[in-house]
DNA sequence: TTACTAGTTGACCATACGGTCAACTATAGG
DNA sequence: CCTATAGTTGACCGTATGGTCAACTAGTAA
C-alpha cells in the first residue's frame, strides 16, 4: 500500500559515486541528496544516517561486482588464468573510471575502510565483511593452483593474503597516482608471490 | 625580533596525531587548536589552510621516520636483513600505537593518500613525493641483495614497487582490522616476493 | 470510489565550522 | 630603557551542515 519509489536505490547509486570518487568525510547529505534528485526529508525517511546507506552501498557495489568475479574465478577457469583475468578485469575497470571521470579510483573498501576504520563501527565491520568474502576467491584459486601442480604452496590462506594486500595496495597507488597503467604490473607481481616461473623463462 | 614560540610545532605534531588517528575530513581546525593550546587566530597566523599544514606535517614525520630508515637500510646491514628490521620496526610501532592509543594506524602517507588524492593537489604531490623517496630505499635494498647473489631480479625497479604496494597494502589491512600482528606475515611475505628460499627450507 | 499509507516536500532550527580582525602582549635587539 | 615586531587573543561573521517536522501527494488495495 501507498505509493512506490525508488528514490531509496538513487540514494545508494549517489552516495557510493560520491564516496569513492571522492571521500567519506567530504561527502554531505546535502551533496547526496542533490545528485540522487530528493529531498533531505526522504533522505531521513529511507536512511537512519551516512554510515548507514554508506554501509548499504558498499554491500551493493560489492553485490554486483562479485557477480564478475564468479565468472573470473569460476572453477572452469585454469587457476592462474583467473588471476590473469581479474588483473585485466581491474585494468580495464580503473581505465573506465579514468575515462568517465577522470580519475583512477581503487578499491573502495580499502579507501573507505582506511579512511573510516578508527571512528565509525558499523563501516568498519562492513568492509571487514566483504573482504573476508573477497579473500575466499584468492584461496581456492591459490589451493587450485597448489592441486593443479602449478605452484607450491604451504599455506594457503596466508598466501592468499599476501596476495590480498598487494592487489589493495597496489589499487591504492593507482588511486593516489591517477595511473592505471600501474595495474598492469600486477600480473607479475601476483605470479612472484605465487612463484610462478614467468612465462619468458618457461619458453626457454 | 618580537617574541618567540614554539605554538606552529604544536600544532603541526596536533594536526598529526589527529589525522593519523582519525582521517584528514573529520579532523576540524578547532580541533586542532585545542589539541595545541592555541587560539584559532594563532593557527592562521602560522598557516593557511588545513592542507598546508598537513602537507608539512607528513614531511615532518617523515623526516622523523627516515632517521630510522637510514639505520635499517644501512649500507652495512646484509640487504635481506634490512627487510627483517623494516618489518620488526613496523611491528613494534604499531604495537606501541595500539597500546598507547588503542588502535593500530598503519601508514599515514597511504591512507591520507588514498582519502585526499582525488581532491587535494597540494597533499596528494606531498604524499607522491615522499613515497618516490621511500622507494629508493626498497631499490637499493633490492639491488644490493642482487649484487649479493641472494635473489635474482631482473627489473629492480618493478621489484621495489610490488614490495612496496605489498607492505602499504598490509598495513591498511592492520589498521582496517586494528590488529598489528597481521604484520608478523610481511617477513614471509617479502621474502615471497623477493624470491628467496624461506629459512626453514634453506635448512634441509 | 474510497481509505489507507508509503513517500515527498521545503521550510525551519540549532550548531559547528572556516575564516577575519583589531586590539593587545611579550621579548629580542639596539 | 626603548621600540619594532612576532606572536596572541577572543569576539565576531557568514555559511553550510545535520537533522526535524507537519502538511501534502499519489498510488495501492479493497
Amino acid at each position: 500500500m501507498g505509493r512506490v519509489s525508488d528514490a531509496d536505490k538513487r540514494l545508494i547509486k549517489a552516495v557510493a559515486e560520491l564516496i569513492w570518487s571522492g571521500s567519506f568525510g567530504s561527502t554531505t547529505i546535502g551533496q547526496i541528496c542533490t545528485r540522487a534528485r530528493v529531498q533531505k526529508g526522504s533522505f531521513y525517511h529511507f536512511f537512519d544516517s551516512k554510515s548507514e546507506i554508506a554501509s548499504i552501498a558498499l554491500q551493493s557495489e560489492w553485490d554486483k561486482e562479485r557477480e564478475e568475479w564468479d565468472r573470473i574465478f569460476s572453477p572452469s577457469v585454469p587457476p592462474l588464468d583467473r588471476f590473469r583475468k581479474l588483473v585485466r578485469h581491474s585494468y580495464e575497470q580503473q581505465k573506465e573510471l579514468k575515462r568517465v571521470c577522470g580519475r583512477v579510483l581503487g578499491c573502495p573498501l580499502c579507501t573507505l575502510g582506511a579512511e573510516v576504520s578508527t571512528q565509525d563501527d558499523l563501516l568498519r565491520l562492513t568492509v571487514q565483511r566483504i573482504m573476508k568474502q573477497a579473500m575466499l576467491y584468492f584461496e581456492t584459486a591459490v589451493r587450485d593452483a597448489h592441486a593443479a601442480g602449478l605452484i607450491r604452496v604451504a599455506d594457503v590462506g596466508a598466501k592468499a593474503r599476501v596476495l590480498y594486500a598487494y592487489g589493495e595496495g597496489l589499487l591504492t597507488q593507482a588511486r593516489i597516482h591517477n595511473n592505471a597503467e600501474l595495474l598492469l604490473e600486477m600480473e607479475q607481481g601476483i605470479f612472484d608471490i605465487l612463484g610462478v616461473k614467468s612465462v619468458v623463462a618457461r619458453r626457454r
